[in-house]
DNA sequence: TATGAATGAGTGTTCATTCAT
DNA sequence: CATGAATGAACACTCATTCAT
């Protein structure tokens, strides 16, 4: 029961975190705001992690570890396109789970404060590249397959994507996160593959 | 001349903070490196910005400025297809020239730091805002022309190639500013229009 | 029983606090590392001491206690000089017990950071003083029976003789304490005598 | 005069922190106490040191240039007794002016806090060993000249005058830093002198 | 009574801003 | 007006102490 109600704690506070560093970013969340929102008190913050920066980068690492894992539950899927299209989907929902803090998530590694911070290290910085590498093979598989035209760079197909997902998501967090944002995975996979020309 | 003078440094500490905004952050930047890299002391900053966020401020203004200005010199072509491949030029040059800065103009008004902490005003929320639906009218143009499928929401086409746009520009960012980053800007818009299928 | 296993509890916190203090010093010293020292919890030396202050001050309490045992047992000897020299044996005798500490047993009561913090008040104060005047007295007895020079001030021997010890503690200590330094006894006595004897 | 002023400040904040670390030792003194002693604002001790620990080091540092210098002054005299003679009364005039902190002085490199903290770290260390071995080369000189017993051992000549030097100081801080400690520099000399000479 | 996690007051340090020169 | 040092509010983090279990 010890062990149980400290790993309760700390995913509590994991929570707390990941609410106040979606509001308010990095810099401007205080300790005493997460402690706050978790309801505890500042110190106990440091019985589970040992800094600022070691709470928001488990935040960036549970979630990459989530969406790790349902990446990997859709690796057998044989068609590439429909492969991606799974992938879409379960980024989305897990968007739709957890709002704002997606966005940092997505730009971690790039050049926002965060980075510079470089509270992501080069290790998490991989993981960044890792998903782009991972969206840019699924697109070379599928040109192999003849399925999207093979003059286009798949690692600039895989960049597109990310981008029309982040400005997606990114709309959809200005509007306020209404529910439903799951279905945009399809519209932005169709419109990437067909073109919006008659 | 005595106006000259301080125009001169103005825009001279402008230009030093852009880089080192760019290169470090909002946060990471300090008043002390600004002042360094203008090669001023950092009390004479303050003779010609009344704060830190007024400098990050004036950045993204005088940006905006200089692109509002390329978007009405491209208003009078009557093809919306062109107008925007033609814009879309000039804000592919633009970058090229500012480099990693206009990442952060590009995300100003979203969820990121920045914009926590509200240097970043309603007033220039609005301008990120403005620039979506300049793109989005322009769509809706193509649509009605026949140039583009009725059914896709020109909103969603405008976010949509804003994060296209986003996420180039990123990536072009991490492989270091190589030239030539507007040959991108055909690319996109073709993509977009197109589609990947073969 | 009871109070016997409390009496345990007590001793085995202080001989764990002794070692530490005597190897971090005071402020370096956590209530942590004396609880794992002393292989409780920390919230178990509470059940035992009030506070910090309350340990250290109870080591030295215990110290003068020994001490004061051994001075007494050598009090009927008959000849001063005789008296300090089975003194110094057992002061000796007891530092090789006890280390480092002893170290900062014979500078409390001076400027240093303990004394600075009134951890040791003027109760423990006049411990100190009562050493040196019990030294002083004796020396002046030895004095009146011709043994030394009578010009020599008492309070001004038994405080070299203090400083004699101390220097010697220290430098063993620094040596690593090896096994001996007892020995020194007789010889910092002779060295002090020959100088002082009439 | 800018540069004049920068090294006035600097030296009145080691001399307001001589007084306070003095006062209240290294632990017990905030930095607030030192600002406050100086007549500056916290912030303002960091313009000139980058931490708590470097101006207690700076402090020790500055104490021994000083020494060293005396020392210097009397390495060209014949006599080593003579030698030794000046030099002590050399030390005896330093501590006369700087009162209480010569003591933690002394004992720096020692089994104080602050050694503990490594605040002092080993060259400062050696500074402490070199003084001692600078004293038994001076005794070992004496014994060659026949001036003292041979089968003395320098070096535990030298740790039992320091530490006569020590309490002495030690006991003249009791009794509130009276003027005239310089004349103990003699008696203590001769007191050894008498008990070593052959 | 032992435990060990929660607590929160206290402090060293940073840095945007002010201001005397 | 430039300078660059002084300022002091703000904040991350520590750790002695408390207290629920």
């Amino acid at each position: 029961m010890r062990s149980e109600t400290r790993a309760t704690y700390r995913e509590a506070i994991l929570v707390a975190a990941e609410r106040v560093f979606g509001r308010l970013g990095f810099y401007e969340t205080k300790m005493a705001d997460v402690a706050a929102e978790a309801g505890v008190a500042a110190g106990t913050l440091y019985n589970y992690f040992t800094n600022k920066d070691e709470i928001f980068a488990s935040i960036i690492v549970r979630s990459r570890e989530q969406i790790d894992g349902m990446v990997q539950a859709h690796m057998g899927v044989e068609d590439p396109i429909e492969r991606m299209r799974l992938r879409l989907r379960g980024v989305f929902g897990f968007v739709e789970d957890h709002g704002p803090l997606f966005a940092s998530f997505i730009r971690v590694g790039g050049f926002t404060d965060y980075a510079a911070k470089r509270v992501i290290d080069e290790d998490h910085e991989l993981g960044h590249s890792k998903y782009l590498e991972l969206s840019a093979n699924t697109f070379r598989e599928a040109a192999e397959r003849g399925q999207i035209r093979r003059e286009l760079d798949p690692e600039f197909l895989a960049a597109v994507l990310s981008g029309m997902c982040d400005s997606t998501i990114f709309a959809w967090f200005r509007r306020g996160c209404p529910p439903g944002i799951v279905d945009y995975a399809d519209q932005l996979l169709d419109l990437l593959l067909r073109g919006a020309r008659t």
